[in-house]
DNA sequence: CTAATTATATCCGCAGCCGATATATCCATC
DNA sequence: GATGGATATATCGGCTGCGGATATAATTAG
């Protein structure tokens, strides 16, 4: 029995664009900015998430409620009003975890494929 | 200095789509009916990939030079006249094994996150 | 005070996914 | 040997959404 339109499953696959921006808030509470930094800085600056992308995805991810705006702000000293932070929600956390799981179940496949090492997969250096 | 447009890793990210096609050609010559059916048995029937989405993928893969046909054909009596069976090129292997990495990498960074345990990254059952 | 950076937001061209549709062959069954 | 369903390839067009360009304004550095 599908649990209605909150089914976590029933929403995958995920774009990357959209898994980028949940992982990027699997951590805790950022604002718009941040992620964008987060997402170049992950990726080796591979991957530039420009302000298009970004604050599209994030107007769908609130409509779909898997992710929400948090009203927190951090010491005034340290706070710049103009930031908006967003945090993911219940559903939004099962999302990213199972789109997760299936990106790991991927790279089992390319491992078994010989296509990547073993070490690649632990993600860690190759001498450990 | 860039290998001009064959530079495995300026391709990257790749689509899922053509992902899924490289990654389905990945241990050897395939036809573009089986590659449906590869997708759709290795994503547990999550990913179906339909026809206008495979054929569409493999025009543009060939067009890019990172698959080929093949003219190889099996004994007569397994054959089918109908089929046409594809492969990797050498440039299209480079690419599949960099994206594999790409999405390692990602598998790596959510473990770190704590969405996903060490079993799940090697591929093996969650001991149920 | 000025300029660069930070930060959010919208618009729109374009790529490409994906279901619908078409066509033809192969193969099992009657 | 006819009939039907599965196999196999191919094109078309709607639609989603990515991503660069653009706009605006507050913040920070110099």
């Amino acid at each position: 029995m599908a649990k209605s339109k909150t089914d976590p499953e029933s929403l995958l696959p995920l774009t990357p664009a959209v898994f980028h921006v949940l992982l990027a808030l699997a951590d805790g509470e950022r604002h718009g900015y941040s992620i964008m930094q987060e997402v170049a800085e992950h990726t080796d600056g591979q991957i530039k998430m420009g302000p298009g992308t970004l604050y599209g995805t994030v107007k769908r991810l609130l409509e779909a409620q898997l992710i929400e705006e948090s009203d927190a702000r951090p010491d005034a000293h340290l706070d710049d009003e103009r930031r908006r932070y967003y945090r993911l929600t219940g559903v939004g956390e099962q999302v990213v975890r199972a789109e997760a799981q299936r990106y790991a179940d991927i790279v089992a496949l390319a491992r078994g494929k010989k296509l990547i090492g073993r070490a690649a997969m632990l993600g860690l250096p190759v001498s450990v």
